[in-house]
DNA sequence: GTCTATACCACGATAGAC
DNA sequence: GTCTATCGTGGTATAGAC
């Protein structure tokens, strides 16, 4: 903090290299050892400026997640003050949860695409510490807006406008965490995976569709499973 | 094998034990050490049975996995025998793809929920074993299904609809996997979770809702980004 | 206050005795 | 088939140098 060397600051530089190789290699596979070493700092200096790798990662994810959350709710503050007192439009609030998705992944000096990969992977991780830190991180921006997809619906339920957001947020993190084996799935080429705007032009109205779909029946929620689950078939 | 001992057989115990421990805390967080304990047996047993962990964690999931896919794969055929020549109905395709994952989901045989949330943090990992024994497993399936929708979505592009079946496993993947994280930020009970056959009834209309979504406008990807991703809007 | 060297215990893996 | 002993490497803690 109060450093009077004109070198770039040892915790800085941690913050980089971590970034970097947990991009990567994923949380548990990137080592300490690793990180001080690209940082060309001392393995103890870790412990020293963050406490732990635990703490290390938390800042990583926040030091590019925040920003993105802000803009989020930014982009959406303004669609609503341009609404005057009416219900925004559903697809100006979706474009309001992917736009800062997109700009960050734009951004080479934050990592482009990678770090949204990485994002979306610590989404599924089960370690308690991200899942704690990533409830808290969303919690606000998420409960905004909810709020505002629920004036855009009134006609869809609560409960159900909770599930097809966790489906959005879902589809949304696995899409941009892209691993290589949902690729060769699809069958794409590599090269356009890259291209983060075109996926996300094809995921809203994919997304934008489900959201305004009708509602599911849940009434025979008890009877046979087979081929009655979307459909109706004899056999 | 060839065991004359009445005891379980020890491989199987530690396929058990390993089953039970990779869910609750992912793969890398799982340490040979807690298996072998778990499962009575000594640390090396693992080595000689399976050679590697990696090995291991692959023989779990094939175990749940090849069952899965295979009865996906029996019931897309049923539906298309039925249907003689014509095409499959979208709901129907769906179906086959997400009743299978419940059934697996409901028997409790077979680790109930815990084993799809392994799955789908699996499908999230950056291991490279993981991602090559996953697309493995999968890449016929998908194959099956892909054709079953290009049947039933004439006027859809291959590409859109290779795009679309992305988006749909992970919506899949990422809800079954269902994070502590998203629970929250959904304000989900967790008891509500539980059930997975809601989770699916309420899911399978938001995925077909997204199939058959019109198609996006790719004409100006190089546009500028605010508000223009998914509905043009002034400043 | 910042950084370094070093020690500590747990991990996955393996060789070799039984 | 099973076990013990051991190796290299992981995250972490600390004593002490600047």
């Amino acid at each position: 903090m109060t450093t009077a060397r004109s070198a770039p600051a040892t915790r800085e530089r941690i913050c980089g290299a971590a970034e970097a190789l947990f991009m990567a290699h994923g949380y548990e596979a990137t080592t300490l050892r690793s990180i001080t070493a690209a940082a060309g700092v001392n393995l103890a200096a870790v412990n020293y400026h963050y406490g732990s790798k635990e703490e290390l990662f938390r800042a990583v994810l926040t030091r590019r997640l925040d920003p993105m959350n802000q803009r989020r709710v930014d982009l959406l503050d303004r669609a609503e003050r341009e609404a005057g007192g009416r219900a925004v439009a559903c697809e100006r609030i979706l474009a309001a949860l992917l736009v800062p998705a997109l700009e960050l992944a734009r951004d080479p000096r934050t990592g482009g695409n990678d770090f949204l990969r990485l994002l979306g992977r610590a989404y599924a991780d089960p370690a308690p510490f991200i899942r704690r830190f990533l409830s808290e991180q969303y919690a606000t921006m998420i409960a905004r807006f909810k709020s505002a997809f629920a004036l855009a619906l009134p006609h869809l339920p609560r409960k159900e406008l909770s599930w097809r957001l966790h489906f959005i947020m879902g589809a949304l993190s696995y899409t941009l965490a892209g691993t290589d084996a949902l690729k060769l799935i699809a069958e794409l080429k590599p090269r356009e995976t890259a291209n983060d705007e075109v996926l996300l032009r094809r995921l809203a109205p994919f997304l934008l569709a489900g959201l305004k779909a009708p509602l599911p029946d849940l009434s025979e929620v008890t009877a046979e499973l087979d081929g009655a689950l979307v459909a109706p078939a004899r056999r």
